[in-house]
DNA sequence: TTAAAAATCCCTATTTGTAGGGATTTTTTT
DNA sequence: AAAAAAATCCCTACAAATAGGGATTTTTAA
């Protein structure tokens, strides 16, 4: 029996993938966390075999948490969730000691498959990114300079015409950006440009 | 000389408060960090007399942060510092170890009074919440329950369309809380509201 | 049982962001 | 020097959010 905590800050999410797991009989969803503090002190106190954590969580985000998690309990496998396809932040998790990195647009089936592959302390890094690979194209998702210059002042909460006053440039420019933006990291909205740009900021350059 | 750390996520307030302190002759910033993670570890190697720290910051929030500075060094001083005038969140940060709490409107000098005031080991917490008791007025920010239902489903990243459907109200039910949220938080624009959310999600019940 | 608070709904108007299209100029790379 | 990539700018149209005003019904508490 594999047994797995949840975290991620999203509880719709959680029990879409709780009730997807029911009908695994060998994976047993043991505890869950809505962040990365209360994560890691669910899992000092359940020690389960597998992690899957989301990357951007209050309090401590997945990366740090799962640092302090595996120098805590080195045996127990973590596997990152994030919404974006993000090298960068599949790097910072390998780094952290994560075993796995999937993405929240993937299939349930791939969660289960994650879930198994590192409970026999395999790696599973299942992304565009590699998937690409394997079809040859591989182009990674990244983001030129003034787009990431752009991504950081939406993170602090600027409006388009204040960067382009911040910039020197014309608002238009500004929001051919973030329609660039938006296709390359394939997401709609306001909101989840703002959540890229908060994850962004953890640090991966 | 008080030795202190900065940590904020915004840069441009950390050199806001590191100017105005240039004219402080009694106090060096000896440090600043841009998220949780970084800030534990710069206070571990410079070990400085005063921590400021934003609650709301990526990696570890200023709490979690707190929390772990005060159990390995008791005698360093935290001061919170937030957007919000949280009842909620200050008390968290009392129950973290913090010796102080400001608010970013607040203007620069009380950040110099509050950083002078917690290096001899007194308190300061300093919102609008006292000021009020003082005046005997004291009406404390407090949200009621389908107000912070709403938060909470802006903080998930949903629209205003998306809520009313969830909730089973009109749009123009959510339009109009979402207004008296924003006039009771004294906050303008989505993005204060969604920060708002964020940080209220780190639980302050 | 009433007064206060919370929750519901609608109107107008403006700003901001999304989404599609187009285009030119500047910079970098080959 | 030519090709590719990045950055700049403009157009239309629509959806979403802000800000002001108003109003009624339902709950909760005095």
């Amino acid at each position: 029996m594999i047994r797995i905590i949840i975290a991620e800050d999203h509880q719709a999410l959680i029990d879409g993938i709780k009730l997807a797991l029911e009908f695994e009989a060998d994976i047993q969803v043991i505890g869950e966390a809505n962040d990365g503090e209360a994560l890691v002190e669910l899992v000092r106190l359940k020690q389960p075999d597998v992690v899957i954590t989301d990357i951007r969580m209050p309090k401590c985000d997945g990366i740090s948490a799962t640092k302090i998690i595996k120098s805590e309990f080195p045996h127990i496998q973590v596997v990152g969730f994030s919404m974006f396809d993000q090298a960068q932040a599949m790097e910072q998790m390998k780094l952290a000691g994560a075993s796995g990195y999937i993405m929240k647009n993937s299939s349930l089936f791939k969660v289960v498959e994650a879930i198994r592959t590192v409970a026999q302390k395999k790696l599973f890094f299942d992304t565009n990114i590699i998937s690409d690979r394997n079809t040859g194209s591989h182009e990674e998702i990244l983001l030129s300079k003034r787009e990431i210059e752009i991504v950081r002042l939406i993170g602090e909460g600027k409006t388009s015409s204040e960067i382009s006053e911040i910039l020197f440039i014309e608002k238009s420019t500004v929001d051919t950006h973030r329609k660039n933006i938006l296709k390359k990291l394939n997401i709609h909205g306001k909101t989840d440009l703002m959540r890229f740009a908060v994850e962004r900021k953890y640090d991966f350059n």
